[in-house]
DNA sequence: GTCAGTGCAAACTTTTTGCAACTAC
DNA sequence: GTAGTTGCAAAAAGTTTGCACTGAC
């Protein structure tokens, strides 16, 4: 897996005209040892505290572009900051987003995930989509419930 | 409308035991005048420099903040900036947004939002969610064909 | 050898926060 | 009168930019 996609990715740095450097191919390998999202700060103390590869943060940005124009990197947009994920050779899923504890699951949807790649739209070339549910998880939800519950008895009294 | 959602508005005011101030209703008006998105900056422009009602972007964060818990604004993030809209009354609509020129637009589809709506998830309360189709809109698309096309013929001499 | 790419720090942008003044209640 | 709100300015957070240095080609 992780040799496939340096494969690709050098694919794309020479058909673009860039230089492979080793600071982006040890962003690309520490990116893909990560399940799940991540933002820039949580990439960086992982390659510099854990992984002992020092990088700027400004490598990270500038790489991280390059990755998504390499379609081996998406971008999200929750939250307060740009959460990235690897995408190459992953299964479409969606997100549920807990606009209480900002906790972000995936799930998968055969039925959702066709119908949206089978809209036909005019006047628009599709490349790539994401779908998030903002609610409530399971753990807030119940939370909910025992707060609300304890009003009333308190009310009751 | 702007008569109903000013209603609400003060409901919602008064079950949280929040004050009924001149800015929050002129800041709920501008937002109701508003077609389509926008961000604090250009309803910043709108209320101080065209409307002449002096009030401060942290005024205007924290009232948004209230008319998205009152169910009368919803938050965006595509883009650099955080986008709302109005979202009383309104139809379910869903976005695609032009990966080249930032474009965004609106369109409906009752059969995805039925799908989405109706899906059933386990261990989830869903509130509202956003599906973003990201791609290139029939502007960039022609642009983009043309350059390639020309490229094409000055190889071929 | 050349110039794209890097690290660093400064700049910039958007949003949040602290505090004195104000005003809705 | 009191406490919630406001405006302002400063701070914080995330990202971009400028520039000298480095190293991939």
């Amino acid at each position: 897996m992780k040799e496939t996609v340096r494969q690709i990715f050098t694919e794309y740095l020479n058909v673009h005209g860039h230089r492979k450097t080793p600071e982006r191919y040890a962003i690309l390998d520490t990116i893909y040892s990560i399940d799940g999202h991540f933002n820039v700060d949580t990439l960086y103390s992982l390659m510099v505290e854990q992984e002992k590869f020092r990088v700027s943060r400004a490598t990270l940005y500038n790489t991280i572009t390059l990755l998504i124009d390499a379609h081996l990197v998406v971008k999200h947009l929750f939250g307060s900051t740009s959460q990235y994920e690897k995408c190459y050779n992953r299964d479409t899923h969606h997100h549920q987003i807990c606009t209480q504890c900002g906790q972000v699951i995936e799930f998968q949807d055969e039925a959702l995930q066709q119908l949206i790649e089978q809209t036909r739209m005019s006047r628009f070339v599709l490349s790539h989509y994401s779908l998030y549910l903002y609610g409530l998880c399971s753990k807030c939800s119940r939370a909910n419930k025992r707060i609300l519950k304890n009003l009333k008895n308190k009310k009751e009294k």
